[in-house]
DNA sequence: TTGTCTAATGTCAGCGACTGACATAATCTC
DNA sequence: GAGATTATGTCAGTCGCTGACATTAGACAA
């Protein structure tokens, strides 16, 4: 009825469009640049051409120029994850979509677009905003498991796994972050996997003292 | 050598001790009578008796005041963890540490001091600011779980547990906070126990389409 | 006690994120 | 093209937070 194709709307909705895009291209290159704190708003609405209280108009924070960059990768992940074999245990699941979806990314990293997690990944400044957010992303992906499990909406096991899925790799980001980083996002994918693969034998193993 | 004992210390640091208390206690009275966001630094070192800069000069910022009242509250948990039996596997352990100190904290509630935790729970605009401190209070958890555990400090497991184990108290939060919480804290720690027990099955169990 | 030395505080000016109010200019509708 | 909508710019202001500098209060020695 509404916004069924995004073609022929009007001028008005175009433009608005444009400048949202506008304004996070101007977003991820200045933070690129000199940093996300070192980047006022008012730099980046003069970059995308407007006033900064239009710039706060399109976004609320100036987080949020970096969130919705990431929602465009989150809605990859979610997809990855609706395409794994049915028969797969959803946590495990969740890894191996992780797994596939970083390779897209990679391919489609010399794009602005698309390139926000590697992008995120190499300013420690981010991770926090990105960790931040992380409660925002979980009801997403939460309901895409849910979906795929065919379970009770009202069932908490998505929600759960979402959230020690987030977690993890938060603690990966770290992982990363701490040895030196790298500069180079293969390592990242593999502290991901080597956590992500650590996840069920450190909840439900009984390692320690005593334990194995 | 320095601070042995907090006492017998100067006039200057002893001062600066009170100080510190009184901030906190006029900020978490502050927070709680009109909300944290419609509490201002300025409103907290005045009703401390001093000026603005010197409520940062004690404080990074305003999330700190919170935190410095949730570390003690932390550090309870923490004792707690240490006195679990050591044959106890370590998720497990948290998951009923968390338990026995929910009895403590509600004894002391009508104390100011230590009543953050259920001071926070009540007002959702906090659960944030506590969300988003996690990472640090994680990495406190996971020492402990560590040196309980008697493992390698290269091990990730423990950090592993403790991000686990803080993703799924949010997780209770955002339960909690969507049955319209209820005002009483009983129902809050109900919400916890039951995420922090779904989480083996969630996140180990193969569940849905195919699976039990 | 006095005087110096140091650390804590107050004052002030300023930055940056963010907002409300109002005027202006662009688009949409008829 | 006139009038109703809607986006934008401008302006002033709040609040979190910081640096700079002067002032005060406690520490310490003579």
């Amino acid at each position: 009825m509404s916004t069924t194709s995004p073609e022929n709307v009007g001028l008005r909705e175009r433009k608005k469009a444009e400048l949202r895009t506008t304004l996070i291209d101007s977003g991820l290159r200045l933070f690129h640049e000199k940093g996300y704190e070192a980047t006022t708003t008012e730099e980046i609405a003069a970059c995308a051409g407007v006033s900064q209280r239009t710039f706060f108009r399109y976004f609320a924070s100036k987080e949020n120029v970096v969130l919705e960059a990431i929602e465009e990768v989150d809605e990859l992940l979610c997809s990855f994850v609706r395409e794994r074999p049915a028969d797969e245990p959803p946590f495990r699941a969740l890894r191996n979509a992780m797994r596939d979806h970083w390779e897209v990314l990679e391919r489609e990293e010399l794009h602005l677009q698309g390139s926000a997690a590697n992008f995120i990944s190499r300013s420690p400044e981010l991770i926090e905003v990105n960790m931040r957010y992380c409660a925002r992303r979980q009801s997403r992906l939460a309901r895409v498991i849910a979906e795929r499990a065919g379970v009770d909406p009202a069932d908490h096991r998505p929600a759960l796994v979402a959230a020690v899925f987030y977690a993890t790799l938060n603690n990966g980001f770290q992982v990363w972050a701490d040895s030196g980083c790298g500069d180079n996002t293969d390592g990242l994918l593999r502290c991901f996997l080597e956590q992500l693969d650590l996840v069920p034998e450190a909840v439900c193993g009984n390692w320690g003292r005593d334990g194995g």
